[in-house]
DNA sequence: AATGAATGAGTCTTCATTCAT
DNA sequence: AATGAATGAAGACTCATTCAT
């Protein structure tokens, strides 16, 4: 790439995020571009649409939680490494918006999302097959279950107040709904 | 409420509630008005705004869901009511759109609703109040969680395909992960 | 209709005539808003679309051509009165442009051009079918024909220069190449 | 011309040609240039515009119509020669797109089109010459006018269906209309 | 009480053309 | 000679809300 569309990139990126940050996560292609001080034209070149704009947002900290995920996944023992990889992944997509609209999504608009979400579901699914051998946890529970109950978890502290307070308590519920029924 | 009102007011719900049930949950004034053969403007005078329409649009099924909660509150068994309760409340807010739209808002519209949020926080409490005394449910669980998480638990089922296998499962990680942790 | 509205759309179409007239017949609905006086969504309301604004445009005109088409067909001589017709219905869209574009189009936007369509037609065929009685034309000619060779003569005449010298002679080509093959 | 600014030029060509197979007559610089493999910026360099491009496009097609004109212009009876050649021009420029945009054209962008175009016109001059003095077709009709009436029947054959049925209607229209009047 | 026309800012998206690399 | 990133004006269209009728 090019050291001026490289540059362009990066400061579109950059507003971006500062986008999200104040709180709005409407992502406006002309506002941003606007900010950014290049054409929209230029925001539509690097970015085809919103989800890969916020893709190319959320990687750097979706590859974090990857990386986490896949330490935890070495983890000798199944149950701590699953939650352990909670508990980060919980405090992760929760610090800032956009990570769980990624990690929601049906379909990716890049291929590297792809690719990082398949590590992501191989590292759970290493840790949920010891932990289901062990009978730590639920027998049915998958990769996708994983995610999905962890975007619902997230959704639950976000709607309401005193995030600090309920995140531990909610993190506290899915961690035990995970194991078997008694 | 003159009569000509009062039927105006009810062919805009039923346009409101057709619109849903197809699956778009925009609640777009002008369509609803144009598909109930009124003007915006009568659409206005009855629904101040989205919440007020959304609100009017749920509140029969937020009242099916305050009685079911007061059933289930008298059970004996609090952990069981408890169970009843959010088994029913889960289908229920799974069954068409909208209702937790209503539960999760930070404020209401109607007087009515919150009117409903107390006597269903009440009939949750009054369960949660047993159920803790019997060392049945975490010690730190009100009846706000138990919205935020029903919520939640909503939110991991819609976002994905095979809704009605997942409903089942989230449902008991949901109650297992509400009793005391072991 | 409302008498504001009824001003407001003579407006848009005061403008869009006069843009037409100056020789632009891309009928941008931004800037015939702005000239008119009118916000965008103003001349959306009463113009879905290009289609439907150029029809309106031209509904006068194509009146003028089918009243003529019907005084056509009551002449005695059927050739005479295909003549007329294709004489007058000539120099009728070349004075100005914008009503070939209404006769070519497959579909039309509003029924009453569609009505206007099928008088026209129906005048035209009543002189077909007996100027081929009298074997004064192609046996094998439809109003559609006519229509669409009188479309093709017009862009004849247009595309190139000297237009008035040409218009007669075209329309000569195509009087005498309706006539039966010597 | 260098041996790789012609390989571009001929793939520029070439892709351009299949994009107006398809029906796509846009002729969009920077798609073509994608599908190409080249730059934008070589496109321009090898077309400075659309219409150089579309005449460079056309050029073979064009070539082949000059050639036909001329073999016809050597046929002995001047009306037969003229119709050999209204037949197959009409063909050719309905087999596809953009042969009339080139034979329209007020200016041309490259020297051979109007070289082309004088050929085109001398041979069908040379027709009329002949075939007006034997009485056949109308006194006064010039190759501008035949070239002008072409693209009209091709446009009255392209607006609407059945191009096939039409084609040899519009066609025998054409050549009884540049006959003399009865 | 009802109407529904009007508003017009706001957002998305495209594409012809240039020019720094 | 080639590249292709950047430009940004331009145009299409929507929709929440108001207010004159």
């Amino acid at each position: 790439m090019r050291a001026d569309a490289a540059r362009n990139r990066a400061r579109v990126l950059q507003i971006a995020r500062e986008q999200l940050a104040t709180g709005d996560d409407s992502l406006m292609f002309n506002s941003i571009a606007r900010l950014a001080g290049v054409g929209v034209g230029t925001v539509y070149r690097h970015f085809p649409n919103r989800q890969a704009l916020l893709e190319a947002l959320m990687a750097e900290r979706f590859q974090r939680l990857v990386s986490e995920a896949q330490a935890a996944a070495a983890d000798e023992d199944a149950l701590a490494g699953l939650h352990r990889l909670l508990r980060y992944a919980l405090g992760h997509v929760l610090d800032g918006p956009g990570l769980t609209g990624v990690l929601e999504a049906a379909s990716d608009a890049d291929a590297r999302t792809s690719a990082m979400k398949t590590d992501f579901d191989r590292a759970i699914t290493e840790l949920l097959d010891r932990a289901r051998q062990a009978e730590a946890i639920r027998p049915d529970l998958e990769a996708d279950d994983v995610r999905r109950l962890l975007c619902g978890i997230e959704h639950a502290v976000r709607v309401g107040e005193d995030r600090a307070r309920h995140t531990e308590l909610y993190l506290g519920v899915l961690l035990e709904g995970l194991r078997p029924p008694r």
